[in-house]
DNA sequence: CGGTAACTTGACTTAAATCAACAATAGTGG
DNA sequence: CCACTATTGTTGATTTAAGTCAAGTTACCG
C-alpha cells in the first residue's frame, strides 16, 4: 500500500525539451503548470523558478491510476498539470465520500505526519508536478519563498471548497446539490479559460453520486428532473450542456419553489 | 455588516502586563497563545516574535458575539485563544450549516479577495488574538517566516478536519455522526491538555444539528440512543461523560451490528 | 415563583435509499 | 463489422431513516 508510482509513469519533460528563457515566468509555466495567472508557479521569479525546477518530479498517470491512498506515509504535494484526479475517503464497510474532483491548477496531497488524509485516483489520463513537502516552510525556505505563498493560497481555495460542499452535504437536497455541482464545474471551467457550457463529466454517475452523498440512482433521477425543466441537455454522458445557467444557480440555492 | 468589532472589546495585554524575556519563546506563549508546542506562535525566535507582538492586536468577545460575517471583506487572522467559536454558513431561507466548531489553538478568518467564506462567532466568553493577513505571504514575509509556517500546518490541519467532516455528512447515520462529533471533541480536548472526559459542549443541540447536518429531534432521540448503550452519561445538557470510548469510536465507524 | 427558551418524546410524513428490472453504451473478439 | 458480454446508467415499486408537526418536560433567568 507504500509504492505509489511506477516507474514507467514517469516523464520528465525536460528531458526531452529544453526550456528557454522566454518560457518563464512571464508567460506560461510549461513544465509544473498552465496559465501563469493561476498556476502554483505563477509569480516565481527567475531564481525561484529553476531551483523549484530541480526538485520537482513530473509524472504521467493512466486513467484510474492510484496515485497514493489514505493513510500512505505523505512526503509530497502535488500540483496537477492536465487531466482530472478524484480524492476520497473510505469506511470499513465500503461506504465512499469524494471530497474533491480536481481540474488542472488544483493542488492535492498536503498532509500532516499521520499521512495523507484520503486517497487520490486519477479519472483519466493526467499529468502532475511532485514537490516534496519538507520544501515548504522547513529550513530551506529559502528555496522559493514565492512557491509556499501560492501553495498557502491554493490551499485556502482548498478549504473554501471544503465548507461549501459541506453546506451542500449538510444542508441542500438532491436537486441542490446536483444544480450546485454544474454550476461549481461551469465556474471552475471558465477559470481554466474553458467555455462555460458544455461542461465535461469526466466522473461516472457513482463518482457524482458519493461527491453528493447520493445514490447513483438518485442522481440519475435528479439529472432527468434537470432536463425535464429544461435546464440542462445530455448529448452523452460525460457532458452536460447548460441552458439556463442563471435558473440552474437559482435552483442550487433553493430558489426551486 | 462590514463593522465586526466593539471598541469596547478592544483590550492589550501589553498595556497593562509588561512581557518579560522569559515569557518568550521558552514556555508559554502569554500573548498569543497557550501552549508552546501547539500555538500558533511556537517556535518563533525571540525577534519574530517581538515583530508579531507589534502587529497583532488581542480582542475579548462576549457570549453569542458576532466576529465577522459571512462576505465581510476580509483583513485579518485570527487565533482563538481562550473559549470556544462557531463558524458557519446560511442559505438564503435560513437553512444554516456550521463549518466547524473552535477551540483554543485554532485559527480562523483565512479568506481570499471575495470575503470570509463563513460567518464567525463566539458560543461563549472568549478571547482571540488577530494579524493582518497582508503578513502572510507578501513582500512583507521578513516579519516572522515561522508564524507563516505555522498558519500553514494549521490550515492543513483545518482542511483534513473538513475533509472528515464530508465523510460524516455525505455516508454516516445520525447515530455514527454524533458518535464522530463526540469522539472528535474527546481527542481535540487531549491534545489541549483536558481529559477526554467529560467532554464540554459548550454549543446547544441546535448548533450541533446544524453541524451534523440532522434536526435537534433527531439529535437529542440520538443522545438518547447513546445513554441507553451505556456509552454515555449526561449529568447536564452542557457536559458528556464518554463511558466507553472504543464502542463510541466504533459506533462511529459504522461498528454498530 | 412565573415565564420563556431549550430540550425531549411521540405520531406521522417524506425525501432519498433500497430492491428490482430494464436500457444503453462500450469493449472484445470472432 | 457485427454479435456477445459486461458495465454503466435509467426507471419503477417499495422501504426506511430522518424530517416535520405537536405535545410535554426540564432548565434557566429575571
Amino acid at each position: 500500500m507504500t509504492a505509489s508510482f511506477d516507474v514507467r509513469d514517469f516523464r520528465d519533460p525536460a528531458d526531452t525539451e529544453s526550456l528557454r528563457p522566454s518560457d518563464y515566468p512571464s508567460q506560461l509555466c510549461r513544465v509544473c503548470d498552465i496559465n501563469r495567472e493561476t498556476s502554483l508557479c505563477s509569480r516565481l521569479t527567475k531564481d525561484e523558478f529553476t531551483r523549484v525546477l530541480s526538485m520537482r518530479d513530473q509524472f504521467q498517470f493512466p486513467p484510474l491510476h492510484a496515485i497514493f491512498r489514505e493513510g500512505d506515509k505523505a512526503g509530497h504535494v502535488y500540483a496537477l498539470t492536465s487531466g482530472s484526479v478524484k480524492l476520497y475517503k473510505l469506511l470499513s464497510d465500503g461506504r465512499r465520500q469524494i471530497v474533491g474532483f480536481l481540474f488542472p491548477g488544483d493542488v492535492f496531497g498536503l498532509a500532516n505526519s499521520l499521512g495523507y488524509p484520503y486517497s487520490a485516483e486519477t479519472l483519466n489520463q493526467a499529468s502532475a508536478c511532485r514537490f516534496p513537502q519538507r520544501m515548504l516552510g522547513g529550513q530551506t525556505r529559502e528555496v522559493a519563498p514565492m512557491l509556499e505563498r501560492r501553495m498557502f493560497d491554493l490551499a485556502v481555495r482548498e478549504l473554501m471548497r471544503a465548507h461549501e460542499q459541506m453546506l451542500w452535504l449538510g444542508r441542500k437536497t438532491a436537486l441542490e446539490r446536483l444544480a450546485s455541482f454544474l454550476a461549481s464545474l461551469a465556474r471552475r471551467a471558465t477559470e481554466r479559460g474553458l467555455p462555460e457550457s458544455p461542461v465535461a463529466l469526466p466522473m461516472s454517475r457513482s463518482d457524482i453520486a458519493d461527491f453528493l452523498g447520493l445514490t447513483i440512482e438518485t442522481v440519475s433521477r435528479t439529472f432527468t428532473h434537470l432536463k425535464k425543466l429544461s435546464v440542462i441537455v445530455i448529448p452523452d454522458n460525460s457532458h452536460v450542456v447548460l441552458n439556463n445557467l442563471p435558473l440552474l444557480s437559482k435552483l442550487a440555492e433553493g430558489g426551486g419553489d
